[in-house]
DNA sequence: AGCTTAACGCGAAGAAATTGCTTTTTATGG
DNA sequence: CCATAAAAAGCAATTTCTTCGCGTTAAGCT
């Protein structure tokens, strides 16, 4: 693996030539080829370095899904939690986070870029939870809050197209935190 | 739409290739020409019929997750969730059950595929319930059980290589059903 | 039975994927 | 600081896949 120089170029360019393109035909019209034509560099280095199309979807899906801040502090480790889902819920429930989640998802075999995605949200859950936890409040572990609270969002985000609304996320919170 | 006659016949026997060639070839030698010499089929019918390889591999895919059988009666709601949620865990969980889940949530733009599996789901779920409810036990809600153990067992296989043990799972049936 | 048209077959044209070989460039060790 | 081994990229030919127009077949309907 070579890390600098001419290879860093070329994965920033072809990643910003996705985004670019993305932009501006649309997803659906992404091909090697095009990307390629568009980075300046030829398809066969992309086939070389990435495999196929959907793995490199699936590495620039995965930075667009990191979160940029770290949870905003609401006071409470409730109204912490309420209010992270609240906006997880919002940017991964629209069309466009959709697609970055079930491409983050397909164009990986070994289950990197996945766990990745599920590392971020427990980034976020601990970061919240170490705060609380300053507070003197009681703290579920990060598994328990996954399990409860971004688990069944995210099922439903993915598989039942159903109510996402901050009603439904406030009540995961509510249940993983009232739980016995 | 022409559900009967030839369509039928060209419709089985691309499903039926799908199937033989992926256990003879294994999943990633999948092709559309492939499939369709195998099938009988010109490539050009598969394209205008299934939009392309993706479609047409979810399709398959969603009908090898369709149950075979109703839930098994083990005398409780408790002991009826716990058996099927082991079962399920274990299908679902295995590379090939990873595969399906995987190829039935990809090639589907409109979320139908991926509704069907969820479906399939409430379908066991609301039918252990029905009969826990006869037997006059407390039965949470379809939804609050898709939410409390399908979901937290689906994001771990799809986004984090992480226990499904029988222990998880027995573990996710009892924060359904101890619940406030 | 006849008619309409959805669905399939065929083949050509175009686009994308794969691969061997060459060239460039990075990182390392003298 | 230069020499060198090897990784990565470029190039181009080949193979394979995809798309599309047009003719044919056969469901479904009256």
């Amino acid at each position: 693996m070579r890390p600098g120089g001419r290879s860093a170029r070329v994965q920033q360019s072809v990643h910003q030539a996705v985004r670019d393109l993305e932009a501006e035909r649309g997803r659906d019209a992404l091909t090697v080829p095009l990307i390629a034509t568009r980075a300046g560099v030829t398809p066969s280095t992309i086939y070389r370095r990435w495999g196929d199309l959907r793995e490199l979807l699936s590495d620039v899906a995965v930075e667009r899904l990191r979160p940029d801040a770290a949870p905003a502090d609401q006071g409470s480790l409730r109204a912490d939690l309420e209010a992270w889902i609240e906006q997880f819920a919002e940017e991964m429930s629209s069309s466009v986070g959709r697609t970055y989640i079930r491409d983050a998802l397909l164009g990986d075999p070994e289950q990197g870029n996945a766990a990745r995605c599920s590392d971020y949200a427990a980034e976020q859950l601990t970061a919240i939870g170490v705060r609380a936890a300053g507070r003197g409040e009681a703290v579920p572990g990060v598994e328990a809050l996954l399990d409860a609270i971004v688990a069944p969002l995210m099922y439903r985000i993915l598989f039942r197209p159903s109510d996402t609304s901050a009603a439904y996320t406030h009540g995961l919170v509510a249940a993983a935190l009232d739980r016995r």
